[in-house]
RNA sequence: GGCCCGUUCGUCUAUCGGUUAGGACGUUAGGUUUUCAUCCUAGAAAGAGGGGUUCGACUCCCCUACGGGCUACCA
């Protein structure tokens, strides 16, 4: 039978990285057997729904490669893929459950229920709305059909799953078989008062309808996979498999990462920009290196490779390789994946992706861009570095590291200086090291010191690509031109 | 509190009863390099604890501890 698996976020903000590994997964199992990857958007909430979130569901997907067969924007056999358009066929199933007597109405207010909670409450126990008080309540069960027709005309109810005595035993592809006793369970609500499906309704129904044959999803679902096999039963469906995936944890500290984890913790928390925060595409990752390094959070493949592109993953990818405990994010970890991905590529490749950053160097030095990435490629870590790593060649500095001035002045600086712009002077850029060199030899000074001398009159501070090479390209009249400022600078500041 | 799930270096992980417990990120030292980075070499670094089962346990079982999740008319 072909595969057909679902992601189904709730446009309730822009989708995390989490949402984004769970959907991963999802595509990663359904091509590798291939499968059906399908999208469907769990709107029941009205209250919660955050405006353009679901485009932006889209557009992440997009961006990393995982693209649905079937869902809101492509349609599909199984439409509607929005589950606000599909209240009619809600209706419809709930009123089978409520026939067979597998569901009842229920017209306790919500200060009913709470003043019930707090009671309980008080008395150190958690009040749970299940079959061993709901003789007592306000609904249904009790009542003829003409008072429940006359009840449900003019008030407003929820519909509840009636959930009888006795052992569930779910399975999970993961963690095999998970007992639970239905007394912990309880009479979950399925339609809200505004007639709307709750999540544990709306995904069995759409589940059932789109002919999921397995169901991928966070490990926070665990706890409710009772319930959803109890509406199997009550249906009597066939259920689909069910895998929950670990959780990712928060990098330090304790629980799951979370949306609020971002801007603490100096990493993205979004894919793409939210509400003018940076994602990782602004922030300079490859989507190659992002699902990369998520793909790897939670599953391996065995074998010591790390660096998969997304068809080498499809091919890899299977259950067997999930882990079960959670994974904490490490974001020095993604940086690094990242720069295994962006040191594949040549400057065009770069160029395309990043041509934002790569504009003002392009302007400056139209004829020698390929040339300053391959100067700068290995240090780049994110797209941004190719920005950070090549200010020096629009603007010289703006200041010299004092620290190691002071330790090269315990050569003759002034000296040092002068010898180094006669050297540009006469020689230009051309053949600058061993120039360098030699005088160096013919004066008995060290050479690390001449080329920090160099380079700290070029960029300002000790890090940076190749100094001779950056010479070259910043051509003799700048090169000098910033020798001589440096040279000013000595001799004004360290007599 | 109750229920469920989990637990190998700081972090991500390999191991599917017999290994000097391997790799990667990070980290430390050395080398290469004019510097930082890259690259190369080396090092430190782990089976939560206690009971079983077994000739033998990181691996299977139980208990404890710890961690996580859920406990809404949110998903």
């Amino acid at each position: 039978m072909k595969e057909r698996v679902r992601f189904a976020p709730s446009p309730t903000g822009p989708l995390h990285i989490g949402g984004l590994r769970t959907a991963l997964f999802n595509y990663l199992f359904a091509k590798n057997k291939k499968g059906s990857f399908i999208l469907r958007l769990e709107d029941t909430d009205r209250n919660r729904l955050v405006e353009n979130s679901d485009s932006y569901i889209e557009e992440a997907l997009k961006w990393i490669g995982v693209v649905p067969e079937e869902g809101p924007s492509v349609g599909g056999e199984y439409g509607p893929y929005k589950q606000s358009e599909r209240i009619n066929l809600y209706n419809e199933k709930i009123q089978i459950l409520i026939d067979s007597n597998n569901a009842y109405y229920a017209f306790d207010t919500n200060e009913d229920l709470s003043v019930l909670r707090k009671e309980e409450e008080e008395k150190g126990l958690v009040f749970k709305y299940g079959y061993s008080v709901r003789g007592s309540l306000d609904n249904s069960l009790s009542m003829s059909d003409k008072n429940i027709k006359e009840r449900i005309a003019k008030e407003s109810y929820v519909v509840r799953l009636k959930v009888n005595p006795g052992i569930t035993k779910s399975n999970d592809l993961l963690r095999g078989e998970i007992e639970v006793d239905n007394n912990i369970l309880d009479d979950k609500i399925l339609i809200k008062a505004d007639g709307l499906p709750t999540y544990h309704f709306a995904s069995v129904v759409d589940d059932y309808l789109m002919k999921i044959t397995t169901v991928i999803r966070g490990e926070e679902w665990l706890p409710s996979l009772a319930i959803h096999d109890l509406i199997y039963k009550a249906f009597g469906w066939n259920k689909p498999s069910f895998i929950h995936l670990p959780l990712i944890l928060k990098p330090s500290g304790k629980g799951k990462l979370s949306k609020r984890d971002g801007l603490s913790g100096g990493f993205p928390i979004f894919p793409l920009e939210w509400n003018k925060e940076p994602g990782y595409k602004e922030m300079g990752f490859l989507s190659g290196g992002l699902i990369n390094y998520l793909a790897l959070l939670g599953w391996n493949p065995g074998g010591s490779k790390e660096i998969f592109n997304l068809k080498e993953l499809i091919k890899l990818f299977g259950i067997s390789g999930l882990q079960k405990g959670g994974a904490k994010f490490d974001f020095e970890k993604a940086k690094w994946t990242n720069q295994q991905h962006l040191s594949k590529m040549n400057f065009n490749e770069f160029d395309q992706v990043f041509g934002k950053n790569t504009a003002s160097i392009k302007s400056k030095h139209p004829s020698k861009a390929e040339e300053i990435f391959s100067l700068i490629r290995e240090r780049l870590k994110t797209g941004q570095d190719f920005e950070k790593e090549t200010v020096f060649l629009l603007e010289g500095p703006s200041g010299y590291n004092q620290k190691v001035l002071e330790k090269l002045s315990r050569n003759n600086l002034s000296r040092m200086i002068d010898e180094i712009e006669s050297i540009i002077k006469k020689t230009g850029v051309n053949s600058l090291k061993e120039n360098l060199m030699s005088f160096a030899e013919d004066k008995k000074i060290n050479f690390g010191s001449i080329m920090q001398l160099l380079r700290l009159s070029i960029v300002g501070e000790l890090s940076g690509p190749d100094i001779i090479i950056a010479a070259e390209i910043l051509g003799k009249s700048v090169t000098l031109e910033r020798v001589k400022k440096i040279n000013t600078h000595i001799k004004n500041n360290l007599s």
